[in-house]
DNA sequence: GCCCGGAGCGC
DNA sequence: AGGCGCTCCGGGC
């Protein structure tokens, strides 16, 4: 049962590509070994209809199907072709703005109607097949390609539009051992082209693989294509590549252009990136030498040498490939589960996934849909914060996947979910990621494992949010207050047990504790018994892992901290402490300072300090050291609206970005300084270009940036003493061994939890008291 | 000095 | 194109 709720009801095997035919048909490719063999597929364009009175005006023939149970959508239509789903969509646009007030102007604003806008998936979803069941990763066949384009001496980019590029070199090669470079035997570009076209199509690949794919390579091949007039006709029924339209594509959020190619899948390398990085924040731009370094992959080539581009274009592909058998593996699996294809799983928001799954469940077993409830806010998760400090033998225990575990512990589905596919999925999401989870760690050599465990935990973490969600159509903000609620209970189950062990909790944060152990604790051991009592404490179903135990442990605020590893490697979180847009020299300082508290170096902090001042005062120093970089979110057209109708405030980025008179785009960065004298000026109305610095000449802020230097290091005044303090930041020379007295300063704070725990069951723990 | 909203974090 | 909680910042008053 769960297991066709999870991979859909459709048993096909080896679903490798799909594409519309005709108006009402899907053909779908199948791997055979070496060949596909086709199948094509009857398709009934649909859409869920709150009421059938808006069908009243439409005289094309359409199938009506009255849903079971009380929710919103209580109908679902269907259509022979395509186009006569969308003539309806019209004329129910047009009947719905004769009788209401706010104009809508798309499906999208029609809140009788529930569509799914793209026919594949509508495809999907109806026939419940998925792609890639029962299939080897391997048996899928996968192409690499990448481009080497000559640059017009002068010109940063080479561009297909103008008549000097061109591309020289093509490089081919797959997960079978077949390796080409176009370019090296082909006399002419449209040689190159012609013979990349036949070797695609003998190949015949199911995913083509390419670093910046999309606005790089097909958008440079297919502009040189149609510079040669020739058809870039790879797709499986020997149709073009085509850009895939955005018609609802608004003005502020600029899609990057993207292609589609009938019957195969384009993974850009770039997307996958992007789903890798968020929460690790290492890429600032996706250049393949940076990436490379990242991932410590080797080119035999220098690519900044090299003078053998050939070779080079043919190392990318091994990279790309690299990269792909690391990352793609997981979309791979989502796409056995839903109904989308590859590229749509990568760009598509998880929420929107799992919302899928419930809908292709409610389609298939003909039930109701409901509408979304509105927006309400909700609880969250608890924090707080009991000591300022430093300490050691610091340990972090969290319940593992809290959300997720109450969700199922108290059945706590939507309201409007007759058919329980929110928690049935969840379970089976759930196993699933514990499944790969193993699989990784009996095989840590296969890293590609653990990235399919990580997609899945935030896949199954997706649920909760989902739940107070607006636009979820099964969202339920009861619900999700619930979870919240018993989540911040538990939290304070496991404070409250800690405490009463004498154990010291420093900060906690949803779910899970830094604490010291209780002193006559502090062997690895007795940790674990710490934890296995607090454990049989809680709900049987609550687990809790060791999340890790540090040699040091730096707390400054309420989600920001610091700690010193086994390893001696420093981490540190929380947006006090690092931040994207600090200036790098804040950023240095602020991680000296760290490190070396953490440590206890307090000379070559004084050290350090006396250096850094010495060089802002001096100009010794780089605009990358104290140039901001900052990303512009909205268009300027909007900002200047906003300011003229005082609905924001000025900003220095912006305004640099309006008085340059270029063309900016959302999410361009604009890097800059502040000039002038004063201390306090304001940055918008003194700033410059970074680009516009000179070193020879240098008009930076002196006294501006000494007051952010001062600025950062108060962060660390409560660490120490007033005269221990003023010391290590002085200017003036100190004697070296007068740093061995400094003493760190640890502090309590924040409010004792244990009152509002009521624990008659353990009437002889022993409270910890505040001293206030 | 206080208040506000946006950005950037943590979970 | 899930959620909230916390801190910092710049700017306006």
């Amino acid at each position: 049962m769960q297991e066709t709720l999870v991979y859909g009801h459709n048993p096909q095997e080896k679903v490798v590509g799909l594409h519309p035919t005709e108006d009402n048909k899907m053909r779908i490719y199948v791997r055979k070994e070496n060949s596909t063999e086709n199948i094509d597929y009857n398709f009934y364009p649909f859409f869920f209809l709150h009421d059938l009175q808006y069908l009243e005006n439409f005289k094309r023939r359409y199938y009506k199907r009255k849903l079971e149970g009380n929710n919103f959508f209580q109908y679902i239509i269907a259509f022979d072709k395509w186009s006569d789903m969308w003539d309806c969509i019209h004329n129910i646009l047009e009947m719905y703005n004769k009788s209401s007030l706010k104009k809508a102007l798309t499906y999208e604003d029609l809140p009788i109607i529930y569509l799914i806008p793209d026919r594949q998936t509508q495809f999907l979803i109806q026939s419940g097949i998925t792609h890639f069941k029962n299939i080897g990763h391997d048996e899928i066949h996968r192409l690499q390609i990448s481009i080497d384009k000559v640059i017009t001496p002068g010109k940063k980019t080479s561009n297909p539009r103008r008549e000097s590029d061109r591309i020289t070199y093509i490089a081919l090669t797959d997960n079978r051992g077949f390796e080409a470079i176009l370019g090296k035997t082909e006399k002419s570009e449209k040689a190159i082209l012609q013979k990349l076209i036949n070797i695609i199509n003998k190949l015949n690949p199911d995913i083509i693989e390419g670093f910046e794919l999309h606005n790089d390579i097909i958008y440079y091949i297919l502009t040189r294509c149609e510079l040669h007039n020739i058809n870039f006709a790879i797709g499986r029924d020997n149709s073009n590549v085509k850009l895939i339209e955005h018609p609802l594509q608004s003005r502020e959020s600029l899609q990057k252009a993207k292609y589609s190619v009938a019957g195969r899948n384009l993974i850009d390398v770039v997307d996958l990136l992007q789903d890798y990085d968020p929460n690790r924040r290492i890429f600032y731009n996706y250049d393949i030498k940076t990436v490379a370094e990242h991932f410590k992959f080797k080119f035999q080539n220098n690519p900044e040498t090299t003078s053998d581009a050939a070779t080079l274009c043919i190392e990318k592909n091994y990279f790309v490939k690299y990269l792909c058998e690391l990352f793609l593996p997981s979309f791979i699996e989502q796409a056995r589960i839903f109904p989308l294809n590859p590229g749509k799983i990568i760009e598509f928001p998880s929420s929107h996934k799992i919302e899928l799954l419930f809908v292709r469940e409610y389609v298939h077993k003909k039930y109701s849909l409901p509408a979304p409830q509105s927006s309400r806010q909700i609880s969250g998760g608890y924090t707080d914060l009991f000591y300022i400090g430093v300490f050691d033998n610091v340990y972090y225990i969290d319940i593992e996947s809290m959300y997720p575990t109450l969700i199922l512990m108290y059945n706590l589905n939507p309201s409007t979910d007759y058919i329980n596919v929110f928690i049935d999925s969840l379970k089976e999401l759930a196993r699933l990621r514990i499944h790969y989870k193993n699989e990784f760690l009996k095989n840590k050599d296969k890293k590609y494992l653990f990235y399919i465990q990580e997609d899945f935990k935030i896949l199954i973490n997706t649920y909760f949010g989902y739940l107070a969600y607006h636009k979820g159509l099964f969202n339920d903000y009861d619900k999700a207050n619930k979870i919240t609620e018993l989540g911040q209970e538990i939290l304070k189950k496991i404070i409250y047990h800690i405490q009463s062990q004498n154990g010291t909790v420093i900060e906690v944060d949803t779910d899970g504790v830094y604490f010291v152990p209780p002193y006559k604790m502090e062997s690895g051991e007795a940790v674990e018994k710490l934890i296995k009592e607090i454990t049989n404490y809680l709900p049987e179903e609550i687990n809790i892992i060791l999340g890790g135990k540090y040699k040091r442990f730096l707390s400054y605020k309420k989600k920001n901290y610091a700690v010193l590893k086994y390893d001696d490697s420093v981490q540190i979180k929380g947006s006090a402490l690092i931040s994207k847009n600090l200036e790098k020299f804040g950023k240095v300082l602020i991680q000296n300072c760290i490190s070396c508290i953490l440590r206890e170096e307090f000379y070559e902090l004084h050290i350090f300090y006396k250096n850094l001042y010495d060089k802002i005062v001096n100009h010794k120093w780089n605009i990358q050291d104290f140039m901001r970089v900052e990303t512009l979110k909205d268009p300027l057209y909007k900002y200047s609206n906003d300011i003229q109708r005082d609905q924001r405030n000025r900003n220095a980025a912006y305004e640099l970005a309006i008085r340059s008179g270029l063309d900016w785009n959302v999410g361009d960065r604009v890097a800059y300084y502040v000039t002038g004298s004063d201390a306090n000026v304001k940055a918008y109305e003194n700033c410059k270009f970074a680009e516009e610095w000179d070193p020879n000449f240098p008009d930076e802020n002196i006294a501006y940036y000494l007051k952010r230097l001062e600025e950062y290091t108060r962060k660390f005044e409560i660490y120490f003493s007033k005269e221990d303090f003023s010391k290590i930041f002085s200017t003036s020379e100190q004697k070296k061994e007068s740093f061995k007295t400094i003493r760190l300063l640890t502090k309590k704070v924040g409010k004792e939890i244990i009152s509002e725990i009521e624990e008659k069951d353990e009437p002889e723990y022993k409270i910890w008291l505040s001293e206030e």
